[in-house]
RNA sequence: GCGCCGGUGCCCGAGCGGCCCAAGGGAACGGCCUGCAAAGCCGUACAGUCGCGGGUUCAAAUCCCGCCCGGCGCUCCA
């Protein structure tokens, strides 16, 4: 049975698929106009990790991701460097996608853009003037709040506790019959694209986006929609009052990943804290993984610290994993040929299916790996199983460990080290440990860690 | 101000009323292994008050109330 905690009825619920052994997801992914930082790799990490998951453990699923590709920050950015929206755009889109690849993110199935949608936005703001629920003004076209039911039950509050704050702290719009309103499409301003509409020219507002998109691809009543918790107001708020006020079905569950921090302060543009994924990954090879194990080992919805220490650590954490493979290889150890330990794979089936808790299951996958290495060590079969065991759980969250994990990709000086380990190999047998440990210090200022096993030195780069 | 979330060992972090004298990772210390290391395994100290104070219960880190501290949202933001 999966359990999710569900946002909107803010609670742990069994998920029960619109279609049985099929899960539709749709995930709210960047708006694309600068480098990724490391809250959009949480962000895309969570899904893709429930994703794979998911997949792993039978079913069949349809993860739907979008790019944003028009909104102001988009238009402020072209506007400043001279350039078209589209251009930049398209750069930034380009950058995500790679940086995504790099962080090992599967590419959902469909990754729709918001300006392949406009057909159907305007469709569907059509729908909701023609029922009433919308209305048109100079400046553009709006949702009436008040008018849907349950507006504030995501973030569970009253549309009156919520009317307490709006325009505090924007300004409020004075075409608008209430200032909790917000725009489904904005009449056009100088230097700016547009698009034809039957409100005359003019671009689509921030929310109604996704829904075309979800409910295009998806379908009504499709089953997990997700994103950041910074996205529950108003984002997924308006997004799911335009869909009932469209008397559609929207999503059946909702789930939002928390935030990160650094130096104890929220990650975000506007407090200039933020990491670039890419810086993080040219800092080190390994960070990809590194990054993707802190995420693992704290629970998607709790804020998580970040810093040099927590990615030192997990980086420790990966080597244990990696050097556990080694061993295993280096002692013969058929890994391939072995079978999955049944009790181990049914607990990490249970930690998942309790609301991804991945932080459970991968101290399951870190059991393996002790059990690993303690058969590999005094050469009981095992060792087999329990390596098997471990490399498959954490790849199913999407961790590789051992392997061609392409981290050293570039090296080319490997040849070298094997001789220069050989001969160490060579003056111990001569018990000449004088000339093996100049060379192992030699390794050691490359950067090499020689290892020694029963089996003959194995090395790696640390 | 209104609302939400969190405070668990040296650090990070699980924990969803009994299986918790509290997982897992990192760091530390001791032992084994090693020519010495590294890696690994075993063991140990760390949480004698799970922020503090009450309460509910046969039973609470886990539920309720109050308080303190921190973070976040109410604004573009993953």
């Amino acid at each position: 049975m999966l359990r999710i905690h569900d946002t909107l009825r803010d609670e742990l619920v069994e998920l029960i698929p619109r279609v049985d052994g099929e899960i539709s997801l749709y995930a709210c992914g960047p708006t694309v106009y600068d480098h990724p930082h490391l809250g959009h790799a949480r962000q895309a990490m969570t899904y893709d990790v429930a994703r794979r998951y998911l997949e792993w453990a039978g079913w069949r699923v349809h993860h739907v991701a979008n790019i944003t590709d028009i909104d102001d920050n988009i238009i402020n950015r072209a506007n400043r460097e001279g350039v078209s929206d589209t251009e930049i755009a398209e750069t930034w889109t380009a950058v995500y996608l790679e940086v995504m690849d790099d962080l090992g993110i599967l590419p959902p199935h469909d990754r729709p853009k918001a300006t392949e949608y406009v057909d159907e936005m305007i469709e569907f703001i059509s729908t909701l003037i023609e029922r009433d629920t919308a209305y048109v003004t100079d400046s553009g076209v709006y949702l009436r709040v008040r008018s849907v039911e349950g507006y504030g039950d995501l973030v569970h509050r009253t549309v009156d506790e919520l009317a307490e704050g709006a325009g505090t702290r924007v300004e409020v719009d004075e075409t608008k019959e209430d200032p909790l309103d917000f725009a489904l499409w904005k009449a056009a301003k100088p230097n700016e694209p547009t698009w034809d509409s039957p409100w005359g020219p003019g671009r689509p507002g921030w929310h109604i986006e996704c829904v075309a998109m979800s409910l295009g691809i998806l379908g009504d009543d499709f089953d997990l929609h997700g994103g950041g918790n910074d996205l529950v107001f108003p984002h997924h708020t308006n997004e799911r009052a335009e869909a009932i006020a469209a008397g559609r079905s929207f999503s059946r569950y909702w789930m939002h990943n928390a935030m990160l921090n650094i130096d104890g302060e929220k990650m975000s543009k506007s407090l200039q804290n933020y990491t670039t994924v890419r810086d993080l990954l040219d800092e080190d090879p390994r960070n990809a993984r590194a990054l993707r194990l802190a995420l693992l080992q704290t629970h998607y919805r709790k804020i998580l610290e970040i810093n040099p220490e927590i990615l030192e650590t997990a980086r420790a954490g990966i080597d244990r994993m990696d050097a556990m493979v080694r061993k295993a290889t280096a002692a013969g150890v058929d890994i391939d040929g072995a079978e999955l330990d049944a009790d181990a794979a049914e607990s990490f089936s249970e930690a998942m299916d309790h609301d991804f808790g991945t932080p459970e299951a991968m101290a399951i996958v870190f059991e393996q790996v002790r059990r690993a290495n303690g058969a590999i060590d005094a050469g009981e079969p095992e060792a087999a199983v329990a390596a098997k065991t471990a490399i498959e759980l954490a790849g199913a969250l999407g961790l590789t460990i051992g392997g061609d994990t392409g981290e050293n990709d570039g090296a080319e000086d490997d040849a070298e080290i094997d001789s220069l380990v050989a001969e160490r190999t060579a003056a111990k047998a001569d018990r000449d440990f004088a000339t093996a440990d100049r060379i192992r210090d030699e390794l050691a200022a490359r950067g090499v860690v020689i290892e020694d096993t029963p089996h003959g030195p194995i090395w790696r780069r640390g």
